[in-house]
DNA sequence: CTCAAATCCTGACGGGGCGTCACTGACGCC
DNA sequence: GGCGTCAGTGACGCCCCGTCAGGATTTGAG
């Protein structure tokens, strides 16, 4: 990390990037969220600790809090960070949509393959029994929960489908990608094709026998 | 709380009972939970400390000790105490069932019946926007969801359905049940019926569309 | 009834994580 | 080059954690 200097004087900046106040702080903000992605996912959610994530950084204590307010802070942030980039993925398979089954299918397997995916990098080493921990109503999740129920009315709708009740259709699908999704990424070989098979199935298999409100 | 006693002498005990030490230890046993489902209601999982059960048992923080490992071994003991005594319901769902979709129905009415019942003791003041706590996967909540598992099996084998992936059925609806559930609490009025109408109503329907392993 | 052993309750204590704040040095701007 | 600002620093006080030696109470035997 030593700031040689590779030439005489400071070599003056003709791009436009930041200045060094601002590098320096997108840095050390993540190298915070780098740290706290490996020490809770080593240590879990509950045993981990602000000091643990802070020590691996190298900063000073005070830094930590110039960033974050606490530990749940860093968490959200990391989950977060996770929904933004599945985001446009959900996105895309909106627009290539021509009906809800289309949309159904290629927006679980979308999850279930980004789900393997983060996998890898996630949750490295767990202790044995330990649950995952709880994915929060951050902003960033709670708005990709909005937009599955917003994708799904207007897919429903323009098929003329029948009415539903659909925050619980919205909560039932999450309900059964995440839990699907958790069995899967304890199976080897990881089958993301059977994940999607069984949920699209469950799920377009359900939905005419709902109630309608 | 004071021995009074209402006898010249201490009278002798004609019943059973179990003695003395015996009593206080289930009573002390009973309030530290009592306390914990209190300050888990108020305080939230991550909110609360064991420091806050003990202050409201009115017992030395060493007692405690004497009873629980943790907070998490508390938490752990509500969410079994709770498992303990859903499972003689789910059980009378099996005796009464006739077929799987006779089993499911009860079950879900079940279920939805006690977490509204348990709502009104449990989750009493929850703070704005906190999510509800992970319910771990302690020894008797596996085991109800083993035995979900079992009568699944069993129900289907009974009638000659075809074969399913039990595993991820199992975990599909439960995760259906459990966030089907919580939409509802947030519901007025609470409506047990419109929620296992729309539960069983989606499973049942997509069981038929269930690939075939 | 008496007494010793078993039981377990008690609360003070060392250890450590938490969040803060006065200080300082580096950066950006003129 | 000089100055105001801003983020980094780490020691500090606070509180919670889990333990343990000492003491109080119950039990069962004589």
């Amino acid at each position: 990390m030593s700031n040689i200097a590779y030439f005489p004087a400071m070599p003056p900046r003709e791009d436009n990037r930041p200045g060094k106040r601002e590098r320096t702080k997108t840095a050390n903000r993540q190298a915070i969220l780098d740290a706290a992605r490996q020490v809770f996912g080593e240590l879990g959610y509950d045993g981990a600790t602000v000091r643990d994530i802070i020590r691996l950084t190298g900063l000073a204590s005070g830094t930590f809090y110039n960033y974050y307010k606490s530990k749940e802070e860093v968490f959200d942030a990391l989950a977060d960070d996770g929904a933004r980039r599945f985001r446009p993925l959900l996105r895309v398979e909106f627009e290539k949509a021509t009906d809800f089954a289309s949309f159904l299918r290629g927006a679980m397997r979308a999850y279930f393959e980004f789900l393997a995916a983060e996998h890898e990098t996630w949750r490295v080493n767990r202790p044995a029994g330990e649950t995952h921990p709880q994915v929060r109503a951050t902003p960033e999740v709670t708005a990709v929960f909005g937009e599955v129920r917003e994708a799904f009315e207007r897919v429903l709708e323009r098929e003329h489908a029948p009415p539903v009740d659909l925050d619980y259709l919205t909560a039932a699908c999450i309900a059964v990608a995440r839990e699907v999704g958790d069995k899967m990424l304890e199976r080897r070989p990881m089958d993301t094709q059977g994940a999607t098979a069984f949920a699209v199935g469950l799920i377009l298999g359900g939905l005419p026998a709902l109630p309608r409100p």
